[in-house]
DNA sequence: CGGCGTTTTGAGAGAGCTCAACATCGGTGG
DNA sequence: CCACCGATGTTGAGCTCTCTCAAAACGCCG
């Protein structure tokens, strides 16, 4: 769901951009909060440290996706954004969001529409993580993203990004489809992937 | 977060409560959108079913869980809802939550406030899921789940329960605590986990 | 006490991960 | 035009880890 699609034009005019270096921080936990953000190129990690000084993972946010949103609603943040690579970050101010909000309850609605779908896919993508088993996964992936025929799956980015997706090891990735191609269960083209028939359990 | 701490009062008294056998639909694709629900006892799953008949899961959810908050924003249900066991569920009828947005622009925002966290706590779940071994996964769970001396871990179920959550079966989870606790890094109590010394990764 | 669900521990097998080598493709520059 | 390079894609072999199945101890409640 792309921020063109659910925030106002004169939201993002107001947008800031600003460029990381790995390892920089785009904020610290207990900082104002300026807003939230979205991630334009390189990878951001949220992260908490615990008491021993280390380093705990609470997401990764990749090109595309956003991060912070419930920043809008606190004074302060509640982790730390760490720069993974080299990245550029559109900083959306908490101010001017606000303000939209007010103004235009159909921009708030369409936010909060946004974030329910968001959680709505969330929870599919965990519920997809409660499959042990690499096939059922990839199976259950297909059944979902297929398109208008059922049948065609479109790939977005590289095999690579669905084996992450998928919480599988690319290698994991490749000899699943190659097994499900070969039992004729699937076919593979450019791009994309057709199911040519269901399974027998 | 209950329900309680996020939705009026006003709303929750138009609430009604519905009764399931075990496997009756709560609602099916296609339905005109009621309302959004908890579940107050029992399981109901979301399910759509793919070109051959087969049943593919969404989400799961459980005491205290909410479902369907994002057909608030949509004329038709894009999922089933079916009861896995006999189930006790509450359903906020559309109607009066929208209304009670447009009255009162607290509530709304509380709403979505509500939605932003949760995302944020999917996310740190899947993040969590992201983790293979078992070990490293207790450990993430300790280290954000801490209480305020960041030591002690309040545990709310049973342990049965948590390995559902952690998603793992209840023996391997058994069997790390156990390790943990023999290695000296963790204490166990009656309902409650302290976390004695970390461990360099 | 007896029954039920949770908690524990054991042994075994399977599945995915890790490490490694190689193929393929697209872009770059000589 | 071709050699080179990096990233993606592919396949192989071994191994660790968790899952599965099984059995028993424990705790709670009627």
């Amino acid at each position: 769901m792309p921020v063109k699609d659910w925030l106002p034009a004169a939201v993002r005019a107001a947008a800031i951009d600003r460029k990381l270096k790995s390892g920089e921080a785009l904020f610290r936990l207990g900082d104002k909060t300026a807003g939230f953000c979205e991630v334009l190129a390189g990878r951001v990690r949220l992260t908490r440290v615990d008491r021993a000084g280390h380093e705990v993972i609470l997401y990764v946010a990749g090109p595309g996706e956003t991060l912070a949103e419930a920043s809008l609603f606190s004074p302060a943040y509640h982790c730390d954004a760490i720069a993974s690579s080299d990245a550029l970050v559109r900083i959306y101010p908490k101010s001017a969001v606000l303000a939209a909000f007010e103004k235009d309850r159909k921009a708030a609605q369409a936010f909060t529409a946004m974030l329910a779908r968001q959680v709505m896919n969330l929870r599919t993508r965990i519920e997809q993580r409660n499959i042990r088993s690499a096939r059922e996964r990839v199976r259950h992936f297909l059944a979902l993203n297929a398109g208008a025929d059922g049948r065609t799956i479109e790939l977005d980015g590289t095999l690579k990004d669905l084996a992450a997706e998928l919480g599988l090891t690319h290698e994991a990735l490749y000899r699943t489809l190659a097994e499900l191609e070969r039992s004729g269960e699937i076919k593979r083209g450019r791009g994309k992937i057709t199911v040519l028939r269901k399974r027998k359990i």
